[in-house]
DNA sequence: CAGTGGTCTAGACCACCGA
DNA sequence: CGGTGGTCTAGACCACTGT
């Protein structure tokens, strides 16, 4: 058994999708939701909350829960995509290779940005991404061995986070991107096939665990014409 | 008199920010907090939340809720931040200069994005923002007539959007971005400060007001030395 | 005015964590 | 085991919307 208020967000969610309630209609009220569902209307207040997080409806005070037309877009609604993501989604699995598997001595940037002392080690991964016979994609992963204390070349091949996740049993809880346009160094055009590209889209990542602690930080190299990024912000107030 | 849940959030932000409360301990528990502030333990854990979506805290299930490091962010932690933002922020007033102002029949594109029928009129603005004497970014709006009847080349000068939240008393409620790269048109040479850029960021915006309709169509483009994005993601699960 | 969503309460039970 | 956060309830009052 699971929540209450998520099957109640689930079944609405299908019933959005299914057309079964158009979009610009009005949801039923509070009040009615609450009847219906046999529940409080606080666990239905959470339930509208969850769809509105997720661009399903938008609320409004005196009026109800408008449904929001998310049939318009071709690309995900929300959230954060990117192009290795979405291929996935499509069912084109990118082809990885490994350049670098090494345990070493962070030099100074990463020692900062992991928030390490000077003796920590730390496991350098970098990766290529290729998709349609392209190497589109460059991962450079650095993650402190206090953390991850074994890794192999395999693992890496296949998936760092599947390998976290399933076999170590940690908990990835948030990330921090930033997304910034640079000029192509020297191992981005050894590594990647850039072609005439006189610019590279790099997505720096900050992972944390769930008790908070930043355990690896992630750069994410990308072609410019392969990338795009989707987010759906409400506004502050 | 606001509300009680935000000024809790608040006053817990800034003895976080001032490091009363330092990174990576806990905050009292959510009895305790509802104790010391007189109110009830749901009304905390509605500040909580707030807390925790802004990424100040991290809940975990049995042991508390911990105190996230900002400090090491040069950068804002969370949230859509463009250059030009920034920049306000930091008391540099972007200079503006509109280059075309009109009211025309929009072509298919524009039409398409905005849901209009072909009788639909829209006005179109396109500005320059200039920046330490470098002309940066050129933003494209599209506004419906329908949504705005009326509308000056003074007002674009200034702030449209400032124009339709104080003046016309719309609400602006949720935008759905969308980032990619592409190379220059002619138009962005013309306008911009391009040199030797070989390519431009562009924010393709999607403004909706409060009661769900889609009424502007934005597209923002960026200089890439110009340009940073920041966003802040909990796991989906 | 009646109906809507927004806030707040006091209490209950549960799942999880650490000692 | 006691303490933590996660869920759920039934009821109350408020601010806002439309008619």
């Amino acid at each position: 058994m699971t929540n209450k208020y998520l099957t109640i967000y689930n079944t609405i969610v299908e019933q959005i999708k299914s057309g079964e309630i158009p979009p610009q209609t009005l949801l039923p009220s509070e009040n009615e939701l609450s009847e219906q569902f046999n529940t409080s209307r606080e666990t239905i207040r959470k339930a509208l909350n969850v769809l509105s997080q997720n661009g399903y409806i938008q609320k409004v005070r005196g009026k109800g829960s408008i449904v929001i037309d998310l049939s318009k877009f071709d690309f995900p609604v929300s959230g954060l995509v990117s192009f290795k993501e979405l291929a996935q989604k499509m069912g084109r699995k990118p082809k990885t290779i490994v350049n670098e598997f090494s345990l070493i001595k962070p030099e100074t940037y990463i020692r900062q940005q992991l928030h390490l002392s000077s003796k920590d080690l730390v496991w350098k991964v970098v990766r290529t991404r290729e998709m349609g016979g392209e190497k589109i994609i460059l991962d450079k992963d650095f993650l402190g061995k206090k953390y991850v204390p074994h890794l192999t070349e395999e693992i890496c091949a296949d998936s760092i986070y599947q390998y976290l996740e399933n076999d170590l049993n940690m908990t990835i809880s948030f990330a921090r991107k930033e997304i910034v346009v640079e000029e192509p160094t020297n191992e981005d055009r050894t590594l990647l096939d850039l072609e005439g590209f006189h610019n590279i889209v790099v997505i720096k990542n900050y992972v944390y665990l769930d008790d908070a602690s930043l355990f690896q930080y992630t750069e994410s190299r990308h072609r410019p014409d392969k990338f795009r990024f989707v987010d759906f912000a409400r506004r502050s107030r």
